[in-house]
DNA sequence: CTGTTTTTAATGCAATTGCATCGACATTGA
DNA sequence: TCAATGTCGATGCAATTGCATTAAAAACAG
């Protein structure tokens, strides 16, 4: 008979699924208020916040993906959906041809700009409305200690 | 110009920040650990030992959505592959034909056991190794104020 | 009862994601 | 300097997910 692994704790096991189904669950709603309002998804709006971000609204497709978590494959496609809509635009990245620049393009501004308008107010609703600021920073904390390393 | 929205404040968006990428990176690390081992993915795992907890093994699949949050269509199908593989049975629901009832097999219980093998390891390497228990309970208890309502 | 509404699960088809690999370029090391 | 290795982004194809709808059966309302 199989040995069973050194056993997670109760506890542990219990914050591992609440992580599972709280992020389910928020974003779940908060992407049902996005399309309700005829938006596209939070996918987009993170990559367009994180170029806004970016030097002059630039990063590179690795940029992106690290800041996101998305896969290269994926994002790449998603990039050639948004660049189809004129959200925003490859341009060449000096001194290196493998890679490229993605640049929010004014549009893609506003989208963000319209999106955040819907966005924060779901996440006042399904976020603020449940924590106060002192629990979120906890939370914060928490979180970031699964992050590291 | 448009108005803001009542701004959440900036505890409150990074820890939304933080709940998202946490949970990426958290599944990320796990999914990867189950695929190099030859597994299915957590969703199968989910769907397994949700039903070996249910009364005999047992489940329609609105429980099993509900438990698990999946969509119906998804699990639908999740359903079809599973029951392929031979690891649940689809049996009649008495006394109502619209519903079904979703039988593990021993099949699926034996599957559930190895995997947990190696997903046990993977929560100690990636969870229990950052928390502790006491912090896991804080933990749990903030999501819990997430997911309620 | 009987027609209407609701609940449950499945499915055709489009969109997205995952996997493997490729082609182009850059970097490294002998 | 040039062959080997590494990095970056794209892409063909398979698998999965999302959307809209359907069929079947149950619950409900008059």
């Amino acid at each position: 008979m199989q040995e069973a692994p050194e056993e997670p704790s109760a506890a542990i096991i219990r914050a591992w699924g609440r992580l599972i189904r709280a992020e389910r669950t928020v974003v779940g709603r908060i992407e049902a208020e996005l399309k309700s309002a005829g938006f596209p998804s939070l996918h987009w709006y993170d990559v367009l916040l994180e170029l806004k971000r970016g030097p002059e609204g630039r990063l590179t497709p690795r940029e992106i993906e690290e800041a996101v978590l998305f896969e290269q494959y994926n994002l790449s496609r998603l990039l050639d959906r948004m660049e189809k809509e004129g959200l925003v635009r490859r341009v060449p990245y000096p001194g290196d041809k493998r890679r490229q620049l993605v640049e929010i393009t004014e549009e893609g501004k506003a989208l963000q700009w319209r999106m955040w308008s819907v966005y924060g107010a779901a996440i006042n609703r399904f976020i603020s409305a449940k924590l106060t600021d002192k629990e979120a920073g906890q939370l914060s904390a928490l979180l970031l200690k699964l992050i590291q390393e």
